[in-house]
DNA sequence: GAATAAATCAATCACTTGTTTGAAATTAAG
DNA sequence: CTTAATTTCAAACAAGTGATTGATTTATTC
C-alpha cells in the first residue's frame, strides 16, 4: 500500500494557508501538523515550494472546474443574477467554511491577495478557461460595454472580491450561513458595478 | 548635530514596502539600502517591527490628513463624482510614481491587502476621521441606501482597491500619467457599484 | 521467510533571521 | 584641549529556515 503521507501533507498545506497565507508557512509547521517527519516533504514533492505550489495549482484547478462546469449548466435565458451567483458561488453559498470549494477559493484570494509566487506560477494557466466561458456570457448581458471595458470590469470584480475576502465583510462571508444579508448587498454592489454606465 | 540615519532608514523602509512588501523585508536589506550598520534600527528604534510600524503609522496619517483636508474643501454643491476623485486622488492623480501621496498610498494597500500587523495595528485610529468626514457626504449623494448599506458600499470599495492596487490594472494606475483611460474605467467602475440599486 | 524496495526518522547541514555586545569613532560641552 | 555624550561599527549571538544524510523501520515481491 503506498503512502498516505503526501495527502496529509497537502491538506495540512491546504489548512494553513486558509490560516495564515503563504508568508510565514514553515516546513516544521507544515509536517507538525500533518504528523510526519520534515525530510517527509522532500522525499514526497522534491521541496517545499514544489509542495506549496502543487497545492495551489490543484486548488485552481478544482475551483475553475467547478465554476465552468456550473456557468455553461446555465439555462439559455438565465440573469446577469444568475451568473453571479453561479460564478461566485463559493463565496455566497450559505455552507459554511467547511465547504471545501469555499475553503480552496478562500485560499486562492489570499494567495493572489498576497501575490504567492506558487500561486502566480499557477494563476495564467487556471484562469484561462473560467475566463473562456464566463466572459461571452458577461458580454451577452453588458451590451453597453465595450470589450475592453468588459475586461476591465470583470477583473475590477476579481480584485475587489480579493480585496473584500480579507477584510471583515469577507471574513463574515466566509462564515457563511447565518448572513445571507450579506450576500445580497455583496451581489447588488457586484451587480451595481457592473450594469453601470460605460465610461468611454 | 542630530544622526539622520533614521530618516534614512524610515525612507528605505518605504521604498522596500513599496517594492516588496512587508513580508520578506530584511533587517539588512534595510540597513543596506540606508547605508548604515544593522544595528543602527535597533539604536534608534528599538526594533525592526518598531520601525515599520512607525512608517506605516506616518503614512496613514499623512494620507488620511490629504484627504480629510480635500473632502472638507469641497463646495457645498460638489457632485458624487466629484467627492470620489477627491477621496481617490492619489490614485487617480496622473502625477506618476514619483508623487509622494501615491507612493503611501500604493504601501497602504499592499500591507492592508497581506494584511501587514505594522499596518493593521495603525489603522483602525487612522481610519477614523476619514469615514467621520466622508460617510456623511456619501450618505448625502446615496439616499436610496441605509446606513448599513452604506457602509458595506464604502468598505467595499476600498476592499476592492486594495485588491485592485495588486493587479496589473493597479499597477497601470499606479504608473500614472500614461493612462487616463484607466481612471475613466476605474471611476465609473466604483460610481456603478455606488449608485447601484439598494438591496435591502 | 528471505530479499528487495519504499518510507520514515533523528541528527545535522549551511544559511538567514532579528538582536546584542563592547569597542571605536564622532560630535558636543565645559 | 579634555571630558562626556552620542552615534557607528564589526563581530558574534541564539533561534529559526529549508534541505540532506545515512541508518532504521515498514511494506512489497518473489
Amino acid at each position: 500500500m503506498s503512502s498516505e503521507t503526501p495527502e496529509r501533507l497537502k491538506q495540512a498545506v491546504e489548512e494553513l494557508l486558509l490560516s495564515k497565507g503563504e508568508a510565514g508557512l514553515t516546513l516544521r509547521e507544515i509536517t507538525e501538523a500533518a504528523g510526519a517527519n520534515v525530510a517527509a516533504v522532500a522525499y514526497h514533492f522534491k521541496s517545499k515550494d514544489k509542495l506549496v505550489s502543487l497545492v495551489f495549482g490543484e486548488a485552481l484547478d478544482e475551483v475553475t472546474n467547478l465554476q465552468t462546469n456550473r456557468v455553461k449548466a446555465l439555462p439559455s435565458d438565465h440573469t446577469l443574477r444568475d451568473l453571479i451567483e453561479v460564478w461566485l458561488h463559493p463565496l455566497l453559498s450559505s455552507s459554511g467554511p467547511d465547504d471545501r470549494e469555499a475553503k480552496l477559493w478562500l485560499i486562492i484570494q489570499r494567495g493572489a491577495a498576497e501575490k504567492a509566487p506558487g500561486l502566480v506560477s499557477n494563476m495564467m494557466r487556471a484562469a484561462h478557461p473560467v475566463e473562456q466561458t464566463l466572459l461571452p456570457l458577461l458580454a451577452r448581458h453588458l451590451k453597453h460595454l465595450s470589450k475592453d471595458e468588459l475586461i476591465f470590469r470583470h477583473n475590477a470584480v476579481l480584485g475587489g472580491l480579493a480585496g473584500l475576502v480579507s477584510s471583515p465583510i469577507g471574513m463574515s462571508l466566509a462564515n457563511g450561513s447565518e448572513n445571507p444579508k450579506a450576500k445580497e448587498l455583496l451581489i447588488a454592489w457586484i451587480l451595481g458595478g457592473l450594469e453601470g454606465p460605460a465610461a468611454l
